[in-house]
DNA sequence: GTGGGTGCAAACCGTTTGCACACCA
DNA sequence: TGGTGTGCAAACGGTTTGCACCCAC
């Protein structure tokens, strides 16, 4: 079988939106089209499509994970106020790669540039700063 | 009053060794000199050290949270397979910085650059690839 | 029918927290 | 003695998992 229309669903939401929801955000999204959908459902699949490398999951360190559909090498900022994480042009450069590797440490599958601090909206509505 | 003999102690471990242990490892090594300290207070110290900025967490995404007494410019690799964490001389580029500050999203607070794979002990003993 | 995927709920595990107590100024 | 830090254990929250069921083949 190896398909079903909630992990497609999944798949669509991830891909036609800019935020980078968590599991919950996620579940509470394609419930919309399938109610009976379990939290349960979609961690496994949500593994499964990492597992598959067809999304990226965003561990800002926060506790909650959030997940990409965009595989693409590029960064993320974090906003610690309001838990948003944002794209960001910036990727680690070809060189700091290269000399990651060249270290010899071991194999390099993945590099990922995370920049934590306050975003824009949060400064502004300085209610929520801690 | 604002010291303790317990937070010197896991400051003392963090900054003695080149490892970046999780909350648990260095618990149970604060615990050979105060055999009766708890985990709680263990991570009631570790926060406490992180938000003072004399050391840092780092999320590896694996769930569980790694620290570090340096808390200099520099990035870390991950190996997924025997989840050690080692440090790297590469640091995110001056430029990365710029570019990701000029993006005009929010301050920047931090930037890690975090590299994961399997390191090279554990491609050599393959008993422990999955 | 059979096997993979699901829903449900319980388990899991790293972390946080409430509370009574201990210790030092 | 007052206030901060601690030990203990329970609570918390995100994630995983066991199991019965169901649906597409």
């Amino acid at each position: 079988m190896n398909y079903s229309r909630q992990r497609e669903s999944i798949k669509e939401y991830l891909m036609s939106t800019r935020e980078h929801p968590t599991a919950e955000v996620i579940y509470n999204h394609v419930r919309e089209s399938y109610p009976k959908i379990s939290l349960g459902t979609v961690y496994r699949n949500l593994t499964l499509l990492v597992d598959l490398g067809e999304i990226k999951k965003i561990s800002t360190g926060d506790g909650t994970d959030h997940f990409d559909a965009d595989t693409s090498a590029h960064s993320h900022y974090y906003c610690r106020c309001c838990h948003s994480v944002m794209d960001l042009e910036v990727t680690p450069s070809v060189e700091q790669i290269l000399s990651a590797s060249s270290a010899g440490i071991g194999t390099i599958e993945s590099a990922s540039l995370l920049f934590t601090g306050v975003c824009k909206n949060c400064v502004l509505d300085n209610d929520n700063l801690d």
